[in-house]
RNA sequence: GGGCGAUUAGCUCAGCUGGUUAGAGCGCUGCCUUCACACGGCAGAGGUCGGCGGUUCGAGUCCGCCAUCGCCCACCA
């Protein structure tokens, strides 16, 4: 806190805030301010689970924003003394960037071609000439595909830490990692290996709901629903006795899939039927008619046709009533080509109508079937209802039945289920309301986590199966590696005990041909950070972690599947605490995104306003809270910045060069004290805020105390701060000053990392970022008790003094003939201590005060002409 | 259908465990070219704190109901 004598102070005669970015940034790599201290003890340390940005396009104001948010904590805890372990990771596993590069190099996938080692990146379609962008997609093999899918990735991730200096954000840089790295295959497979082997991993052929365009499989995690455009058919299903039961469906198509028909066990209208059977119109097959709660009673008809599978509860219901499968959708979202088996002699012909069509198709000519065989009953009847998505596809979700990986996430086992929850309950929220979503989402789990995705780019499932003597495979005893040779991929690696020549031969084996999820892998961030069994003594240092910072709406996958994987392998929690952060939305509340074409590109943002700037408006956007993107806020964070550096250069530019150096034991005026108690109460509050991940607090109680301290403390002891008649008073001025300064700049310094660095350089050693948080007990002791009352009725007065001056419309520099304050005893009390500053500072020639009802009278002196 | 959050000046938001005349910034109006700051300073106008009840000596602050907006979840016949 006490300028050292050896430090010589360089203030520049005019301040500026361009370039500070660029200058600090490079010092910082320099010295390795950031860097983690790898040998501090795991309590000292504070360790963060950044969450890694999609690499497969740019980064938005969003991500500004809430990666500001972890930046400021992340500063604060080094201010106070922990070691902090803040590395930056890039996701670039997975489907993103597989579409990414298929529209930028004009490729496509094709798994059965062999590599090419002699391939190059093609030139990317936005530099081609019109003709070339009019050829069709190149087909390249799976390794090659791979290959281009690394190098655009290594591209966009040196464009992401450029601007992730820029605003400033204190990751240590010597630690990044990317979700599709060796390290990350191998921890990611390993942990898969290991839930394997505990049966926590298993594979089942079940029905999943599944991509037709991207022909995978998708999780309940990805999904969301869609309002679409449907129409209620009203179809007969003739009964023995040749009577009709209608049912009303959305998916006539599927009427070839029919299993049963289904109403509740309550129905009057339908218990005589129970346990009875019906046909399918066009294909005759009998079908039972059954009870089963979930049917609704109130929805179309009151009784149900069943279908493998038309959605989710065809699901439920197939599974609960034992019923058969009959599927009829292919993995390309058309019907099968062969006539299925369950469809009589005399149907097979209408089956063929329907046969190879779309879902979409074979409903528009089963419609025009049905009308005329006569069981369609009147017109089909448009609604609209929800549709499951993939939330990146663009068609509904089909539900085909394949074999999948799952690993248990509770969802089919309560005792799991409620573990979970417990884990929930046992983290630290920030806000902590948003532990609802977290129980909500597992509370209405309702299957396990399906992690195989039958795509390219992405952690190979490590696994082989053997072949039997017929070439099939046998699933139930999967062929693994040990863990010391992973990563592996076992469409090229061969398993123990094999050699290359076995591979599709009988008798021999095949390697698993999917891929895990992105999911499987980020799931498991904490332990590819921290370096799970590579580095034990980073492990034990760093996990588990302290800090999992993310927005809301990744609770469900991010989140979760962290927890899940962290309690199966480790028995615990990943982390301590999980801050949330909101989103941006647009002036009209709407959440920005790039569809909507309303994203600036943060860069620009950063350039025009400065970085502190930038960060000072999303750091005022409340942990959890979604916030206005606001120019506004920033040309505010701006001026604050402004604000920064020119008080600073005041504050240690009076007096003149000659003036002796000050010490804190210089401070004795009452007035100086009296500031210096509420700023003690100020880095109180700033503290208990960032204990409690309020950031935004912290700013917010510092701005404005920096504001007063600007405009009255600074006006009121400027003149006693040059007064050369008054040494002791100029010293205690300049002495309590600096001390405000050094305080008020740390305060600063995790929201405005540069100016604040800047102005430290002036006159201190290290980097402010180094530099201890400030405490208020050092602040107290140095404000002797003083009551910073002074302070606040000081500052009143000078302001009805200043208020008289504008309301004459003089300068704030003309002189007052005489002030009488009325006021309290105690007041009065405050008032006398700091009164000569009062009055040198107002221009009052005198100043009477009186005990009674408060009131102040301020009497101008006469203009001058 | 269930849940969470929000609703305070024209705009963006504070107001922490209930306590004197409800705050800030932007915008608006006026003034001041003050020796840190014109990327400035000082001041002013502007609000029945979404609505209705309730608890309390006292409610923007606690409770209930309602309304509007946003989000999350839900079995989509």
């Amino acid at each position: 806190m006490t300028t050292p004598d050896s430090t010589p102070r360089r203030v520049p005669e005019k301040p500026a805030l361009e370039g500070l970015e660029a200058l600090w940034d490079a010092r910082w790599e320099a010295q390795g301010t950031y860097r983690f201290d790898a040998t501090a003890e795991r309590a000292q340390v504070y360790s963060i689970d950044t969450p890694p940005p999609t690499v497969s396009g740019s980064l938005h104001v969003g991500h500004v924003f809430s990666y500001t948010h972890t930046d400021t904590i992340a500063r604060y805890r080094r201010m106070r003394g922990r070691a902090v372990f803040y590395p930056m990771g890039w996701d670039d596993n997975g489907l993103p960037t597989e579409r990414r590069v298929q529209n930028f190099y004009g490729v496509r996938c094709d798994p059965s071609l062999p590599y090419d080692p002699a391939f190059e990146a093609p030139t990317p379609v936005a530099e081609r000439t019109k003709a070339e962008q009019k050829q069709p997609a190149a087909h390249i093999s799976r390794r090659n595909f791979v290959e281009l899918c690394h190098g655009l990735t290594a591209q966009d991730e040196l464009a992401f830490e450029e601007l992730w200096r820029h605003l400033g954000l204190s990751v240590d840089w010597s630690r990044t990692y990317a979700t599709i790295d060796e390290r990350s295959q191998r921890v990611a497979q390993r942990a898969f290996l290991r839930n394997l082997a505990r049966g926590e991993a298993y594979q089942a052929e079940a029905p999943v709901l599944w991509d037709i365009d991207f022909r995978s499989a998708v999780a309940q995690a990805e999904l969301e629903d869609r309002e679409q455009p449907g129409a209620y058919h009203r179809i007969g299903f003739p009964r023995p006795d040749g009577e009709a039961i209608f049912i009303e469906t959305t998916r006539p198509e599927l009427i070839p899939a029919c299993v049963a028909l289904v109403a509740h066990p309550d129905d009057e209208r339908y218990q005589p039927l129970f346990d009875t059977s019906v046909r399918t119109p066009l294909f005759g097959v009998e079908v039972p008619v059954l009870p089963h709660p979930l049917a609704d009673p109130e929805k179309g008809s009151g009784i149900a046709m069943i279908c493998t599978f038309g959605d989710v509860t065809d699901v439920i219901w197939w599974r609960e009533l034992d019923l058969p499968t009959r599927g009829v959708l292919g993995i390309d979202g058309r019907l099968l080509r062969e006539v299925p088996e369950w469809i009589p002699a005399d149907a097979a012909a209408t089956y063929e109508e329907l046969a190879g069509k779309t879902a979409k198709q074979a409903q528009a000519r089963i419609v025009e079937l049905l009308t005329a065989s006569g069981d369609l009953v009147g017109e089909p009847r448009p609604i609209t209802h929800p549709v499951k998505f993939y939330e990146k596809g663009d068609r509904p979700l089909e539900i085909v039945t394949s074999r999948q990986w799952y690993i248990g996430n509770g969802g089919r086992d309560d005792a799991l289920r409620d573990r979970l929850l417990a884990r929930g309950d046992e983290l630290a929220w920030h806000p902590g309301h948003m532990v609802v979503r977290y129980r909500n989402w597992v509370g209405g789990l309702n299957g396990d986590w399906l992690i195989s995705r039958q795509r390219f780019f992405g952690v190979p499932v490590p696994v082989w199966f053997r072949l039997d003597a017929d070439g099939l495979p046998v699933y139930d005893e999967p062929l693994v590696p040990s863990e010391d040779r992973l990563p592996i991929d076992p469409s090229t690696d061969v398993p123990d005990g094999f050699d290359a020549a076995q591979r599709g031969e009988p008798g021999g084996f095949v390697g698993d041909p999917d891929i895990m999820d992105t999911w499987a892998t980020s799931s498991l961030t904490p332990q590819i950070a921290t370096q799970w069994e590579e580095d034990p003594d980073l492990f034990a240092r760093t996990f588990p972690m302290d800090l999992r910072p993310q927005a809301h709406e990744i609770i469900r996958t991010w989140l979760f599947s962290t927890v899940v994987r962290s309690h199966l392998e480790h028995g615990q929690l990943p982390w301590a605490n999980a801050s949330i952060s909101g989103w941006v939305l647009d002036p009209d509340r709407k959440k920005m995104s790039k569809s909507k074409g309303n994203v600036v590109t943060p860069m620009a943002l950063l350039e025009q306003y400065g970085s502190d700037a930038v960060r000072y408006w999303a750091a005022s956007g409340r942990p959890g809270t979604d916030t206005a993107f606001d120019e506004g806020q920033m040309k505010i964070g701006r001026r604050l910045s402004m604000k920064v550096l020119n008080a600073s250069r005041f504050t240690l530019g009076v007096g003149d060069d000659d003036a002796p150096p000050v010490d804190p034991s210089d401070i004795v005026a009452p007035l100086d004290r009296a500031m210096l108690a509420g700023l003690a109460e100020l880095v109180d509050e700033a503290t208990a805020a960032f204990e409690r991940y309020d950031y935004a607090r912290a700013l917010e109680r510092t701005e404005t105390f920096f504001w007063a301290f600007c405009d009255d403390h600074l006006e009121l002891v400027k003149p006693r701060a040059y007064d050369t008649a008054d040494p002791a008073g100029a010293a205690s001025a300049r002495a309590a000053l600096e001390v405000a300064l050094s305080t008020l700049l740390r305060l600063f310094a995790p929201f405005l990392p540069f100016v604040t660095e800047e102005v430290w350089s002036w006159w201190q050693e290290g980097s402010i970022h180094l530099a201890p948080w400030p405490g208020a007990d050092e602040l107290r002791a140095l404000a002797a008790d003083a009551d910073p009352l002074v302070a606040v009725v000081a500052s009143e007065v000078l302001g009805e003094i200043r208020k008289a001056k504008t309301a004459a419309k003089r300068s704030l520099r003309a002189e007052v003939e005489r002030v009488e304050v009325v006021d309290t005893e105690v007041r009065l009390a405050a008032l006398a201590a700091a009164v000569d500053d009062v009055r040198l500072s107002g221009k009052v020639a005198e100043l009477a005060t009186a005990a009674g009802e408060p009131a102040i009278s301020v009497t101008l002196a006469p203009a001058e002409d």
